[in-house]
RNA sequence: GCCGCCUUAGCUCAGCUAGUUAGAGCAGCGCAUUCGUAAUGCGAAGAUCCUCAGUGCAAAUCUGAGAGGCGGCUCCA
């Protein structure tokens, strides 16, 4: 049952679509639903040809949106209300003729046997199933704005011709869009692109090149500090830390079946020469586990080996196309915290339990909160041609994997035909800051690519069997773990992982040689810190200190220098009175093994 | 990749419908100042106006192509 906001968001698609067939008459409409905060209407919108005959089609572009939203304003003040009636699919398709996006909608409803209905508001009709305000009044025109102008495929699909998408906000009041509006404006603020400009944590050259992203020393510090966490974690799970090289021969990629469905996402092809001139075909690893399971593959292995838990922080490289890449989040290189784990039949569920619950950890340490569980499941009727033809297997690690995650308690959505075609898979799914969404954890199941390597191990009973693999990445990628916490964070991060944890600022000259001091015994201490001595005011000094996230500030005048201690200054809290360097080195030292 | 938009100093931005030597704030540099919890003052300097081609007497400004970025679509850790 939609709510009156979703109605009053569906209606205003409707005058959305009147108004853009009013200015561009014989523009066809597609499809105009409501969204999360408004509403948007896709449109094959027909422009006019230049006035001066050159036949030049003039493009709709943002600069006609508020021109577009006056004209809504105006034609709504015409609309008295939503009149709706069924017809039949030959009378519907009469009055959207040559309307193809139409014809097929009809087409499609008249097979499911789902009755057609039309609604018609002023001098607009539209194919519409209904769900609009039940009172135009209900509309306040000060409470909607067009926000946006993008192409979208019709249906979704990149092989169909692309239509052009309005977007729109819509709320009940004018204060609610305000709202909202300041929202998207705070949002923007903590967009870990720039916070990672203004942090200096990382950087992308022209000369390197679009996805793959340098990271300056003070990002580097995070991506240490989360590898030291992911070591220290996988150490005490029982994980054997591997490293791979970058490349390998086709061959690999043929056998694991990478290629050549996924050649694509590849970087192309290396051919090498040797000295005798034969030719070898590399590539730039895009994925981890064919190299894991040549590891695996290294020596004979006993059911007493297993599980074998094989961890490395990979890079891959994946050639994203040009237009999805998106500053930390979509990248061309790829530092992954990935592990396999291979293991019986038997042992699944425990492993996959204990990989689930390695998650939790991560996220409570890191306070994350706002996420959902999606348990992607195949589609039993495309065995054999998406998914692998092992009906039994898919049953079982399906059920298994449920179990786990009802178990747990958590939160879950099962998405149907979405697994990856070696097995079931969790991914966990966050939003940035201005609302994208991305998976920033997987956990899968494989029982299909050891078979193709020819993995075995020899079972209690002498027989050889095919392990199932766990292919496992609660921290997903530095680059997109990072730009999240960076968002998370809004740049503020946990003394632990902060770049710097510590600035000690001299108030004058005077205080150099303590503040020195001071420096080394907090170096000594392995805490990040850095002198800020300038000749600037202490003002300002702090200033800049704040602006740069700093959690402490460590005040150094004429008081601390005589009294051997340092005025503390936290980050967001203050002031907080003078302590010796001991004291206040114990507390730092509790602060970031605590990970607070 | 596709649709639309953007690209001026290290950063953030001015620069109207083309008209001499492209402006500002911050940062950086120099000098003065030596300061008690979020911006001390003064000074000098800093720009292939993204690149290439084109149209003009004249291009940061107009046109085309390319590169990079942004909002989406598709895709995905």
């Amino acid at each position: 049952m939609a709510s009156p906001l979703e109605h009053l968001r569906h209606s205003l698609a409707h005058l959305l679509g009147a108004t853009v067939l009013d200015l561009y008459p014989g523009s066809k409409l597609a499809i105009g639903p409501a969204i999360d905060d408004g509403f948007y209407y896709d449109i094959d919108i027909m422009t006019q040809s230049s006035p001066d005959g050159s036949g030049a089609a003039k493009k709709v572009s943002d600069t006609d949106l508020s021109k577009i939203e006056d004209r809504m304003r105006e034609i709504l003040k015409t609309w008295k209300s939503f009149e709706g009636k069924e017809v039949s699919a030959n009378e519907a398709k009469k009055v959207f003729a040559g309307n193809q996006y139409k014809e097929e909608l009809i087409n499609e409803l008249s097979e499911k046997g789902e009755k057609i209905t039309l609604y018609t508001s002023g001098t607009f009709t539209d194919l519409c199933r209904g769900g609009h305000v039940e009172n135009i009044k209900d509309i306040d025109p000060q409470a909607f704005k067009l926000s946006r102008l993008a192409g979208a495929y019709w249906r979704g699909d990149e092989k169909n011709p692309q239509l052009t998408r309005i977007y729109g906000y819509a709320f009940e009041t004018k204060d609610e869009l305000q709202k909202h509006l300041l929202m998207i404006e705070e949002a923007k603020k903590r967009d870990h692109r720039k916070l990672g400009k203004e942090l200096k944590l990382f950087t992308f050259s022209d000369y390197v090149g679009p996805g793959l992203p340098l990271w300056l020393p003070n990002g580097t510090v995070i991506v240490e500090e989360l590898e030291k966490l992911a070591k220290q974690t996988e150490l005490e799970a029982g994980y054997l830390r591997v490293r791979t090289p970058h490349i390998a021969k086709e061959i690999m990629y043929k056998t694991s079946g990478h290629l050549p469905y996924y050649a694509d996402s590849m970087f192309p092809p290396m051919i090498m020469k040797d000295e005798d001139g034969k030719e070898e075909t590399y590539y730039l690893k895009a994925m981890n586990c064919p190299h894991h399971h040549q590891i695996f593959a290294a020596e004979p292995r006993s059911y007493r080996d297993l599980p074998l838990r094989l961890a490395e922080y990979g890079t891959q490289y994946r050639y994203e196309k040009s237009g999805e890449l998106f500053g930390l989040m979509r990248v061309r290189m790829l530092s992954m915290n990935d592990a396999h784990i291979y293991c019986t039949p038997e042992q699944f569920a425990s492993e996959f339990r204990a990989v689930n619950d390695m998650y939790l950890k991560y996220f409570k340490i890191f306070g994350l909160g706002k996420y959902v569980m999606r348990f992607s499941t195949h589609d039993p009727q495309k065995l054999g041609q998406k998914y692998l033809d092992n009906p039994e297997l898919w049953k079982k690690t399906e059920d298994m994997v449920r179990t786990v995650l009802t178990e747990s308690k958590i939160p879950y959505q099962e998405v149907v035909d979405e697994a990856a075609f070696y097995g079931p898979k969790i991914d966990v799914q966050i939003w940035s800051s201005i609302g994208r969404e991305f998976s920033i954890a997987t956990n899968q199941v494989d029982f299909g690519v050891p078979a193709r390597f020819g993995l075995t191990y020899t079972d209690s009973d002498g027989t050889e069997k095919t392990p199932i693999v766990i292919h496992r990445a609660p921290l997903g990628t530095h680059e997109r773990f990072i730009g999240f916490l960076i968002e998370h964070y809004a740049g503020a991060f946990p003394l632990w992982l902060s770049p710097v944890q510590v600035a000690v600022i001299t108030i004058s000259e005077n205080q150099q040689a303590w503040a020195e001091a001071v420096v080394h015994k907090l170096k000594h201490a392995d805490i990040r810190v850095e002198l800020h001595n300038q000749n600037e005011t202490l003002g300002k000094k702090i200033r800049n200190a704040e602006m740069q996230k700093i959690p402490y500030l460590f005040i150094v005048g004429d008081k601390e220098v005589e009294a051997k201690t340092v005025a503390i200054r936290k980050r967001t809290t203050g002031d907080m009175g003078t302590m010796s360097i001991d004291t206040v080195l114990a507390q730092l030292a509790e602060e970031i093994r605590e990970k607070k």
